[in-house]
DNA sequence: TCCGGCGTGACAACCGTTTGCCATGTGTTG
DNA sequence: CAACACATGGCAAACGGTTGTCACGCCGGA
């Protein structure tokens, strides 16, 4: 079934059909009904493809993130599949594998079949970023760049708050444990926790850098448990679970040994053991959002009028992680 | 950048180009070299939507899964995500919202732009599925029908060793959690359990069905402790960690009161508390298996050869939510 | 010497839509 | 009533490749 069928059908031109299937008002309404009822009669399906080739919109978005595995992303995956969804695009999912490389190359070679991509945590350095963004609608999420249009989580806010927090617990050695050093949310994590510490007078140490996944959490528990701090603020959720089973293994009573604050909530932070005080992101709505910029953006006529960065903020989810500090080690 | 381009760059015909760069053999390796040369130094690359109008062939295949919230699903996204990049396929991500109807209206909207799908449990009733499989390649998994390719993991003979395992610990009340009924896992599973308890001469009970979430956890373990059992085994992992969080809210000790045990082995279940003893099931492998199968049922000149339906042992893995049965309650 | 076959490249016809432009017919305006 | 604007539908040219078929030249075999 192609629209040349539905023309001989109903005696009109495969340009009437298609514009009475797309262009709603461009044909009158008696002769649109016609053709749209022998659509239907003979279950015609556009064809994408030939679709793209014709007008270069081939209505798919892809997310592109540095790991699938990463629980991270799941909220991200899920966001941007429900607005994708109900905007009628397709969804694409592209695996960076943590490398630039990977990432600049897959988006070169896919641009033409792609309406536009978000990039879940680009790892690229700004000048590919801006470039790429030349070729390619893009929609940066915790990664903010000059001229690219992004949501970012506002985790550093967050951050304050944990401090905050730790603090009123009667904490004063307090360290943060270090994610991959590429991680732009990295840098803005550490940056916020070394300003929410001076705050309170209070030296800022760190300890890592850890590559991402859950197996840094034992390398971060003893690394943690070596500087002498009573708590700490993990990069995310990931490692802090991670360490809390290293602690566990080792003995070390959570909170009332060491509390731990981790970043993001993922799955599974709220049934960990104990559950983790972290901070909240709203990891969905980010995706949710990314894609309504991208989406609006790419509606030809507009001006380009919308926001071009948006922080989402965080909050503070108080579980068992977190507690009073030994007073005997003050 | 087209083969236009090239072919003018390089002075000889768009065909020879299209040869040159894809098919491998028809034009000599001089021209050939050339050509590839002139493509390269053009930052030449194929226009996808052209390639699938002319070709038929789209490069892309669909993952389809009936909500991409659940943890479940995290695996098969994996697997298929790693298989699929690996043969140099874009990677779809469909979410049909848990419908039946949904699933086949997109898979059919989308037939033309898709090599293939995986549907990662589908709710379709055989019939569909059969006749879906006649528009584009199918592979199933955890879903076996006559005529459609599928992988399934082998969670009954699992099931098996988790009932020796509870009845080896005095356990002699052992339930189970049903999960959405039109599950063909959730039947499987729980013949399974029916066939194990029949072999030790004691009586299967069941209680549920409940709608798949974590949420369902609470309900589930409310009617698990009415039901006066010692021990269950869960639909799968989701169920369990819900439970376990509901059963601490109701002081009951796990494992010293009740047993529970679960199925997949998802994200968290080894951190859950307790750390759930559970069906570890080789998601990620099925993905990928599952990718193979459709790759090569693509492979044109293959006179289908390959096996139509594989399937995947599991085993148990023993954590801490499972321990003896409490001897008073013998 | 002639012929058949093979290796190589060119020609051109698609694949299924979209869309710019033109022709026609109708209604509106002065 | 004339002139004009506008609404509607048709024509045909893209879009960027793939692929069946044919022509050519060269080789070896008879």
């Amino acid at each position: 079934m192609t629209i040349a069928d539905i023309a001989a059908a109903t005696g009109v031109a495969t340009s009437t059909v298609s514009r009475a299937l797309s262009r709603p008002g461009r044909v009158s309404a008696a002769t649109r009904e016609r053709i749209q009822a022998a659509a239907r009669e003979l279950d015609y399906v556009p064809h994408p493809p030939a679709r793209a080739l014709a007008s270069g919109r081939t209505g798919t978005v892809a997310l592109v993130v540095s790991d699938v595995t990463n629980p991270f992303y799941f909220g991200m995956i899920r966001g941007t599949q429900q607005q994708l969804k109900a905007a009628g695009y397709a969804h694409l999912l592209i695996d960076t594998e943590d490398s630039g490389e990977h990432e600049i190359e897959m988006l070169h070679t896919m641009r033409r079949s792609l309406d536009g991509a978000i990039l879940g945590a680009s790892r690229l350095p700004a000048r590919s970023l801006v470039a790429l963004a030349g070729e390619i609608p893009l929609v940066t999420v915790n990664r903010n760049v000059r001229g690219v249009p992004s949501v970012v989580i506002d985790t550093p806010a967050g951050i304050a708050q944990a401090v905050e927090h730790l603090v009123s617990l009667g904490h004063r050695d307090i360290v943060y444990v270090s994610g991959p050093q590429q991680s732009w949310s990295n840098q803005a994590r550490w940056q916020a926790m070394k300003a929410a510490l001076e705050r309170h007078k209070l030296r800022a140490q760190r300890v890592g850098p850890f590559p991402s996944g859950r197996g840094s959490g034992t390398a971060a528990a003893d690394a943690v448990l070596n500087s002498g701090a009573t708590a700490c603020v993990a990069f995310n959720d990931l490692f802090a679970i991670g360490m809390l089973t290293r602690l566990r293994e080792r003995g070390v009573q959570v909170p009332a040994d060491l509390s731990v604050v981790g970043c993001d909530d993922i799955f599974g932070a709220d049934f960990s053991n104990p559950p983790l005080t972290t901070l909240t992101a709203p990891i969905e709505q980010a995706g949710r959002v990314a894609v309504s910029m991208l989406l609006s953006g790419l509606d030809h006529r507009a001006p380009e009028p919308q926001r071009r960065a948006v922080v989402l903020p965080t909050y503070l989810t108080v579980r068992e992680s977190t507690g009073p500090a030994d007073p005997s080690r003050r």
